[in-house]
DNA sequence: CCTTGAATCTGCAGCCACTGCAGATTTTAG
DNA sequence: CTAAAATCTGCAGTGGCTGCAGATTCAAGG
């Protein structure tokens, strides 16, 4: 039940909008720490006090992570909300760049997925006469192919 | 060419060894640190001399991380090879649950696919009259659903 | 033999996005 | 007023590397 307190009704102590938002309370310490939340007001004894504003931002990050965005994009992003929206060229730049990485991580772990069911497979079968799967691990392929000077990094 | 040396053919030098298998130098130490690969015999100098032995541990690590195990995982592998290979059920055991946690993480990566490209396309069609993929992220929706005691975490 | 430059050595800090803990303090319910 | 719950700060750890500084060693050329 709502209760009146002295504080402004849609105040939030860190707990109730952690519980509100789903995000742990840590996180959002976290985020006020990187400079993603803006600092609250606080109480006599210093516990956080929350508005409206940062309940709004907390929003609007949880939202973009669910998009995957990195912290640094949303950083970005709260930016450009900030300065006018004629940005929108900006943002959708930034969302396609976004979009080419998730697709390339995709391909990559549908790849895996492939060699590794197969793998599976003819375990399942027997058809090896030991562990394909360690049979294959342990092959005495030739090397990958070697790395170029600037290695090839890709994320997993 | 090979040329003759004092030691016995096969051994490597880390940069050569890096070279041949694709894997940075300093990935090498670090997979030795956490006793992946065992310590090499060194030069009098202390400089690493790596055998066929560390050649082809070095190439299961690799091939086992090409496949998505953690290292985790992959050490365990390795004490399976280590014990003999009746241990194939095992083996099954640890693929299939990767093999689960490969298709969550596409299922997720799909998800956020498929939400940024409507949010693109709909950029490119100026349909809306701000920018629709900030709004979508500024959107005064009603919260998350509330977590649950034990919070649920995914991996991103 | 000596010099030079490349390779390697150790140790440690940083990356991302949190997560968890210890120990102190504040708030709230009864 | 007390006890329990919530919150505070600060710091360390996660995974899997990656990069740097500064010292040392190695291999080739003169």
């Amino acid at each position: 039940m709502a209760s009146f307190t002295n504080s402004r009704a849609g105040d939030d102590r860190i707990g109730s909008l952690a519980e509100s938002t789903g995000c742990p309370v840590e996180t959002i310490r976290y985020y006020e720490r990187v400079g993603l939340v803006p600092p609250p007001l606080r109480t006599q004894g210093g516990h956080r006090v929350y508005g409206p504003e940062h309940r709004d931002r907390l929003a609007f990050i949880l939202r973009g992570r669910e998009l995957g965005f990195s912290l640094d994009e949303i950083r970005e992003l709260i930016g450009l909300t900030e300065q006018g929206d004629r940005a929108c060229v900006t943002v959708e730049a930034i969302a396609r760049s976004h979009i080419g990485s998730i697709r390339t991580r995709i391909a990559r772990l549908t790849r895996m997925l492939e060699a590794l069911e197969r793998l599976a497979r003819d375990c399942r079968r027997g058809r090896s006469p030991s562990c394909p799967i360690l049979e294959t691990l342990s092959a005495a392929q030739d090397g990958v192919e070697p790395r170029p000077k600037r290695p090839t990094r890709r994320a997993n």
